[in-house]
Order: C-alpha cells, then sequence, then structure tokens
DNA sequence: CGTCCCCTTGAATGAAGTCAATACGCGTGG
DNA sequence: CCACGCGTATTGACTTCATTCAAGGGGACG
C-alpha cells in the first residue's frame, strides 16, 4: 500500500512503475503547506498560480454569493488534485479553503505539464482523476436538482465513504467526516434545521451512527438503496489496467 | 469573424494561427455525424471511443435515475466538446442526447491527444474550454443550491444568451431558447407547473419575451441584478492572450 | 465559571410540488 | 378545409416539504 495519497489515489485507475512513482513523489516534495482548519486556501478573484495537491486533511471549495448565500462545491479529499489546469485562467471564479487542518503540495504549472504529458501513463492518470471530479459535480447536480433531503444526504455519506476508502481511510463501515450540520447544509443545499432532523431520521431508520467527527454506516446496502446512490460514476474499478506497468 | 464555431470558441481564449485552425479544421471535418431532434447521442453505461464536438445545434448531458426523475447536466451549444477525455473510461456515467437536430465531428482519442499535445497553443485552449465547462457546472451547483425559482431561471437565460452571444449566435438581446418548459424544469429542478408560473413573473416583470423559441431579455442588467448573475465565470475575457499567435 | 459554537426542538410560515382540468397550437389525414 | 390528436402550456385548489424564527441545551476551552 502507497503512503502517499496521491499515489494511492492515481493508482486506482493504473498500476505506476517506480519511475512513474518516484517522479510523482519529486512533483509533490519541492514546496509544500501548512495550513489550519478554517483557512482559505486561495479566493474567487485570486490569480492561481500553483496547482494544489491534497495530501492530508479535508479542504473544500466553495462559492459565496454577494448576500452571504455559500454553496460548497466539492470535498478535496487527500491525494485530490484541485484543478490540474487552472493556471490556464487569470482569475479563480469561486474559493478553496480548509475544513481540517492541510498539508498540501504546490506544484508548479511547468511541473504540471511536465507530468502530464500527452501519452504518459502519469498524464492519463492525472486526466482520469480530472474526470472523476467532474463527475463527481454532476452527480451533485443530480443530487440538488433531483432528490429528497434524505436521499441526498444519503447520497453525499456514501459518494464520502467510498471515496475515503478508496484511498485506505475508512476501517469497516466508518470513516472521519469532519463536518459541521451547516457545513453539510451548505453543501446539499437544505438549512442546518433540516439537516438536524434529517440526520436524526437517518439514525433513527438505523442506517448510520454519527458520533463525534465519525460517520459508521450501519447498513451501506439500505443507505445506497434509499439514496439511489450507485458507485460507477466514481470509476473506482481500474479503467486504465491495460495500460498498467509491467514491473507491478 | 469565423464560420467554425469550434474556431469561434476557442478564439475566446486565444488567438489561433492559420497552422491552428487548420489542424483544428482537419480534426473536424474527418467524421461528422447527423442527429435529429430528440436522439441520445450516446446513453450512460456504454463505452465512449470518440470525441463528439457539436458543430450545429443544441444538445444536452443529462442522467436518469432509476425512478425516471431526470436532470439535465449541461447544455452543448455550437463549439462545444462534450468531455475532451471520456475515452480514458471504460463507461459513461451519463448520456448525452440532442434537443434540436445536430451535426457533430466525431474525432478519434488519436487525433485529439495529437491537438491536445502539452504545450501547443491548442491544446491550451482545449483546456481552457474544458475548465470553462466545468465553471459553469459548478454554477449551476450553485444555483440548485442557494438560488430561488426567480433566481435559477434568470441565471440560466443570461447564461445562454451570453454563450451564444460570444459564438455569435444572439442579435441583440435575442437569442435562440429550444426549450420545452420540462427541459427547463429537468435544468433547474422544479416542476414544470412552477417552471411556468416562474415565466410568468420574469414576463410580468418585463425582463424576458418568449415566442416560439426566441428569448429576447428586456433588461439585461436587471435580469443580472435579479438572479445574482456575474458572466465571469464563463471566462470570456481572452484570458490566454499572452499566448496569441502573432499573424493574427 | 462563563462564553462561544454547535446541536436540538417546537411552532408558524412559505415556497414549491402534486393533481387535475382546460386551453392552445400544429401537423395529419379524412 | 376542417376535425382530430398529441404534445405543450396554463390555471386553480390543495398538500407537502423545507425554511424561518426563536428558544434552550450541551460540551470544549480559556
Amino acid at each position: 500500500m502507497n503512503r502517499h495519497p496521491l499515489l494511492t489515489k492515481l493508482e486506482l485507475f493504473v498500476s505506476l512503475s517506480a519511475a512513474d512513482k518516484e517522479m510523482l513523489l519529486q512533483a509533490t516534495r519541492q514546496k509544500q503547506r501548512q495550513l489550519g482548519a478554517h483557512e482559505d486556501i486561495i479566493c474567487e478573484g485570486d490569480q492561481p498560480i500553483v496547482v494544489n495537491v491534497i495530501l492530508a486533511g479535508w479542504a473544500y471549495r466553495y462559492k459565496q454569493l454577494e448576500d452571504g448565500r455559500r454553496q460548497i462545491l466539492a470535498y478535496l479529499l487527500p491525494g485530490d488534485i484541485c484543478d490540474m489546469n487552472v493556471f490556464l485562467l487569470k482569475t479563480m471564479d469561486h474559493s478553496l479553503g480548509t475544513i481540517t487542518p492541510v498539508t498540501l503540495a504546490e506544484v508548479s504549472p511547468e511541473t504540471i505539464q511536465e507530468l502530464a504529458q500527452v501519452g504518459r501513463r502519469v498524464g492519463q492518470a492525472l486526466r482520469w482523476s480530472t474526470l472523476v471530479a467532474e463527475a463527481i459535480e454532476r452527480e451533485w447536480i443530480v443530487s440538488l436538482g433531483q432528490r429528497t433531503a434524505l436521499e441526498r444526504v444519503g447520497h453525499l455519506f456514501c459518494e464520502i465513504f467510498f471515496r475515503l476508502q478508496a484511498i485506505g481511510h475508512a476501517s469497516g463501515y466508518s470513516c472521519e467526516l469532519p463536518l459541521t450540520q451547516a457545513e453539510l447544509a451548505d453543501t446539499v443545499g437544505l438549512s442546518t434545521v433540516h439537516i438536524n432532523r434529517t440526520l436524526q431520521e437517518l439514525r433513527a431508520q438505523e442506517l448510520i451512527m454519527l458520533q463525534g467527527k465519525t460517520l459508521t454506516i450501519l447498513d451501506l446496502e439500505r443507505l445506497q438503496t434509499l439514496s439511489l446512490f450507485s458507485p460507477t460514476y466514481l470509476h473506482l474499478d481500474r479503467d486504465g489496467r491495460e495500460l498498467d506497468a509491467v514491473e507491478g
């Protein structure tokens, strides 16, 4: 098992060679940054100059309307790349912030371009991770547009659990969930009060347990059915396996 | 002005050289496909083998839940690329269909890779267009999560108008809007009945006119304010201008 | 020990959905 | 040329889901 979350993540798509791994390690070792909980990484309007890769902790992408309403757009977990190509844009159209303390690697556009060379296995893997991030955003659109409160929260929990499990951050049916109810509310487009009631409903149906910052899914199958969750959109099934490095 | 919608679109980011344009023309000329209105281009579960580029007409991206609920995820207008990297995935996690009759270019993965070479101006432009598509999806998340019915519909109309205007498909404050109220409903996560009432409200406030399949925005500024719309996320301001081809 | 943040609860309100009936517009075929 | 039918748009009455407001509770931390 890889210690390095980016390697772990990319190997969900394709087996990397020793050289591939070394290249990625190099790239993420150069410049790192430590942040506390609830800090901004970069704000809407700023010019993006580096590509951030989450090495530890939870971050999130969000957008704030002039009148204060906030929508959370994505959660960025260890191994996630915050927009591989942002540096093509003059200004950020959204913000990134931390939930928990976060360690991130700042990768220069040049290094990213180097890694992303067309034809490279690593390049394909990086592009795959972008596709997955987009698929997740699309699934959030489906949730917000079509799913009920209960389904939305259930779906979010399934998604987070599967994602964390994939990078080795789950044990059994439990995983970290360092979110407040206000953050959950701004994620699924509900009020905090209604989130609270929805959580109670999920608990009453014996689908989940939430103690402290730990989520335990008591009946994953039933939770998936209830929330119309199907993990296919996460593309965790090694779609790039025919590109695997032979060495293993 | 370019006749070719893909060139028009990419030149919103950067001026292309004659060679760049020739390369793109070549790539989209090889294999074209004509579809009628309301046909599927590719369905969830299918294996993606080509990259589709819209040359004419309106298409859309959508996802259907088992119980029939449908969410529209994006509108694909002339010049739009339907996922530059899809072919990395084994199966589609959503479907594409047409709204109007559509002409599309089917570009092979190899050709796309060729065009997308890192360092190439065309490659950057293609990646920029992907970033914009993502930004639009994120803005839809904001709409669905935070905006009221009136704001959602107003915002959608602003977005469509700006996008069409950018590719030369608007005249004055009018543009095509070949959508039924049911399609609008599945876009902004409301019922058809409520869409109908929301449209009436927009008309009553003298913000829009809708006759046949033509949308006219009567007071763009007021519509933008009302829907908390700011066009910055569309990145139409030539972010790549320092990469411009010198020839012009 | 008090303060702040987060969670919880109840009651009243409001936005949007559902149901069901009706109207419109357009193309087809009689 | 008109009648019919079908998809789309419109309307009203009622219901439901979620929000808002407001108050209380619990735990962590200085």
